[in-house]
DNA sequence: GCCAACGTTGGC
DNA sequence: GCCAACGTTGGC
Protein backbone atom coordinates (compact mmCIF):
# COMPACT_ATOMS: atom_id res chain seq x y z
CA UNK A 1 0.00 0.00 0.00
CA UNK A 2 1.46 3.25 -0.73
CA UNK A 3 0.30 6.94 0.21
CA UNK A 4 -0.06 10.64 -1.43
CA UNK A 5 -0.81 14.03 -1.51
CA UNK A 6 -3.33 15.65 -3.61
CA UNK A 7 -4.18 19.60 -3.97
CA UNK A 8 -7.11 21.14 -4.47
CA UNK A 9 -8.44 24.60 -4.02
CA UNK A 10 -11.22 24.68 -1.79
CA UNK A 11 -12.81 27.50 -4.23
CA UNK A 12 -13.03 24.76 -6.98
CA UNK A 13 -13.49 22.00 -5.12
CA UNK A 14 -12.75 21.12 -1.09
CA UNK A 15 -12.89 18.47 1.16
CA UNK A 16 -16.75 19.07 1.81
CA UNK A 17 -17.09 18.73 -1.78
CA UNK A 18 -15.95 15.47 -1.88
CA UNK A 19 -17.85 14.35 1.60
CA UNK A 20 -20.76 15.02 -0.16
CA UNK A 21 -20.38 13.14 -3.37
CA UNK A 22 -18.27 10.27 -1.76
CA UNK A 23 -15.95 9.39 -4.89
CA UNK A 24 -14.28 12.33 -7.72
CA UNK A 25 -13.07 11.42 -10.93
CA UNK A 26 -9.79 13.49 -10.53
CA UNK A 27 -9.92 15.10 -13.93
CA UNK A 28 -7.90 18.13 -15.26
CA UNK A 29 -4.10 16.81 -14.17
CA UNK A 30 -1.99 18.13 -16.67
CA UNK A 31 1.70 17.73 -15.48
CA UNK A 32 3.47 14.42 -16.41
CA UNK A 33 4.90 13.97 -12.92
CA UNK A 34 1.68 14.35 -11.50
CA UNK A 35 -0.11 11.78 -14.13
CA UNK A 36 2.96 9.18 -13.85
CA UNK A 37 2.27 8.64 -10.33
CA UNK A 38 -1.44 8.30 -10.72
CA UNK A 39 -1.06 5.79 -13.94
CA UNK A 40 1.97 3.83 -12.54
CA UNK A 41 2.17 4.29 -8.84
CA UNK A 42 -1.66 4.28 -7.53
CA UNK A 43 -3.39 1.28 -6.84
CA UNK A 44 -7.19 1.14 -5.50
CA UNK A 45 -6.68 1.46 -2.07
CA UNK A 46 -3.64 3.34 -1.00
CA UNK A 47 -3.81 6.45 1.17
CA UNK A 48 -4.66 9.94 0.47
CA UNK A 49 -4.16 13.07 2.28
CA UNK A 50 -6.60 15.84 1.02
CA UNK A 51 -4.76 19.72 1.11
CA UNK A 52 -6.16 22.66 0.33
CA UNK A 53 -3.83 25.16 -1.71
CA UNK A 54 -4.51 28.71 -2.55
CA UNK A 55 -6.65 29.63 0.26
CA UNK A 56 -6.22 31.22 3.80
CA UNK A 57 -5.13 28.44 5.65
CA UNK A 58 -3.39 25.90 3.21
CA UNK A 59 -2.95 22.60 4.34
CA UNK A 60 -4.04 18.85 5.26
CA UNK A 61 -7.76 18.65 5.86
CA UNK A 62 -8.85 15.16 5.39
CA UNK A 63 -8.31 11.63 4.41
CA UNK A 64 -9.41 10.01 0.85
CA UNK A 65 -8.58 6.65 -0.52
CA UNK A 66 -7.26 5.18 -4.23
CA UNK A 67 -10.97 4.20 -5.86
CA UNK A 68 -10.35 2.66 -8.98
CA UNK A 69 -6.72 2.22 -11.35
CA UNK A 70 -5.88 4.53 -13.64
CA UNK A 71 -8.10 5.07 -16.69
CA UNK A 72 -8.18 7.74 -19.12
CA UNK A 73 -9.17 11.41 -18.56
CA UNK A 74 -12.58 11.52 -20.15
CA UNK A 75 -11.62 15.63 -20.63
CA UNK A 76 -9.02 15.68 -23.23
CA UNK A 77 -11.58 14.42 -25.63
CA UNK A 78 -14.04 17.16 -25.10
CA UNK A 79 -13.44 20.32 -27.26
CA UNK A 80 -15.57 22.10 -25.03
CA UNK A 81 -13.73 21.30 -21.66
CA UNK A 82 -10.91 23.26 -20.72
CA UNK A 83 -9.20 20.53 -20.05
CA UNK A 84 -8.98 19.60 -24.08
CA UNK A 85 -5.97 18.46 -25.34
CA UNK A 86 -5.89 18.63 -29.28
CA UNK A 87 -3.01 15.90 -29.60
CA UNK A 88 -4.67 13.17 -27.51
CA UNK A 89 -6.66 11.01 -28.61
CA UNK A 90 -8.62 7.94 -27.29
CA UNK A 91 -6.51 5.06 -29.22
CA UNK A 92 -3.60 7.30 -27.64
CA UNK A 93 -4.73 8.90 -24.41
CA UNK A 94 -2.33 11.20 -22.75
CA UNK A 95 -3.77 11.89 -19.83
CA UNK A 96 -5.07 9.57 -16.99
CA UNK A 97 -6.75 9.65 -13.48
CA UNK A 98 -7.97 7.80 -10.62
CA UNK A 99 -10.76 8.39 -8.51
CA UNK A 100 -10.77 9.74 -5.17
CA UNK A 101 -12.95 8.39 -2.39
CA UNK A 102 -13.68 10.26 0.59
CA UNK A 103 -12.87 8.55 4.06
CA UNK A 104 -13.00 11.45 6.58
CA UNK A 105 -12.35 15.17 7.51
CA UNK A 106 -9.33 15.58 9.62
CA UNK A 107 -10.13 16.82 13.50
CA UNK A 108 -8.26 20.01 12.42
CA UNK A 109 -6.50 21.36 9.51
CA UNK A 110 -2.57 20.63 9.69
CA UNK A 111 -1.47 23.70 8.18
CA UNK A 112 1.50 24.08 6.30
CA UNK A 113 3.51 26.08 8.28
CA UNK A 114 2.84 23.32 10.95
CA UNK A 115 4.30 20.57 8.31
CA UNK A 116 7.46 22.56 7.45
CA UNK A 117 8.06 22.91 11.30
CA UNK A 118 8.76 19.71 11.88
CA UNK A 119 12.12 17.78 11.09
CA UNK A 120 10.50 14.55 10.95
CA UNK A 121 9.04 16.08 7.59
CA UNK A 122 12.06 17.90 6.01
CA UNK A 123 11.94 15.26 3.23
CA UNK A 124 8.30 15.75 2.39
CA UNK A 125 8.17 16.27 -1.13
CA UNK A 126 5.62 19.47 -0.68
CA UNK A 127 7.79 21.34 1.68
CA UNK A 128 10.20 21.28 -0.82
CA UNK A 129 11.13 24.41 -1.90
CA UNK A 130 9.50 25.11 -5.55
CA UNK A 131 7.59 21.95 -5.08
CA UNK A 132 4.11 22.71 -7.22
CA UNK A 133 3.15 19.42 -7.62
CA UNK A 134 -0.49 18.70 -7.53
CA UNK A 135 -0.28 15.09 -6.64
CA UNK A 136 2.88 14.12 -4.37
CA UNK A 137 4.10 10.78 -2.86
CA UNK A 138 4.19 10.42 0.72
CA UNK A 139 5.83 7.95 2.87
CA UNK A 140 4.37 5.34 5.05
CA UNK A 141 6.68 7.41 8.18
CA UNK A 142 5.29 10.73 6.93
CA UNK A 143 2.32 9.47 6.80
CA UNK A 144 2.04 8.07 10.48
CA UNK A 145 3.51 10.68 11.70
CA UNK A 146 1.15 13.37 10.00
CA UNK A 147 -1.75 11.28 11.74
CA UNK A 148 -0.19 11.71 14.99
CA UNK A 149 -0.25 15.58 14.45
CA UNK A 150 -4.14 15.52 14.10
C1' DG B 1 18.92 20.11 -28.95
C1' DC B 2 19.42 24.73 -26.94
C1' DC B 3 17.42 28.44 -24.66
C1' DA B 4 14.65 32.66 -24.14
C1' DA B 5 10.05 33.88 -23.45
C1' DC B 6 5.97 32.90 -21.51
C1' DG B 7 2.46 30.83 -18.49
C1' DT B 8 1.23 28.66 -14.13
C1' DT B 9 1.32 27.47 -9.28
C1' DG B 10 0.84 28.78 -4.80
C1' DG B 11 2.55 30.98 -0.53
C1' DC B 12 2.71 35.29 1.47
C1' DG C 1 -0.61 41.86 -6.03
C1' DC C 2 4.09 40.15 -5.78
C1' DC C 3 7.44 36.92 -6.78
C1' DA C 4 10.08 32.47 -6.82
C1' DA C 5 10.25 28.29 -9.03
C1' DC C 6 9.24 25.81 -12.00
C1' DG C 7 7.20 23.42 -16.86
C1' DT C 8 6.16 24.26 -21.65
C1' DT C 9 6.57 26.26 -26.12
C1' DG C 10 8.65 27.53 -30.23
C1' DG C 11 12.31 29.72 -32.99
C1' DC C 12 16.67 28.67 -34.56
Amino acid sequence: MNYWLMKSEPDEFSIDDLARKKSEPWSGVRNYQARNYMRDGMRAGDGIFFYHSSCPEPGIVGIASVGSAAYPDPTQFDPRSDYFDAKSSRTAPRWFLIDVKFKRKLKRIIGLADLKARPELRELALVKPGNRLSVLPVTKAQWDFILGLE
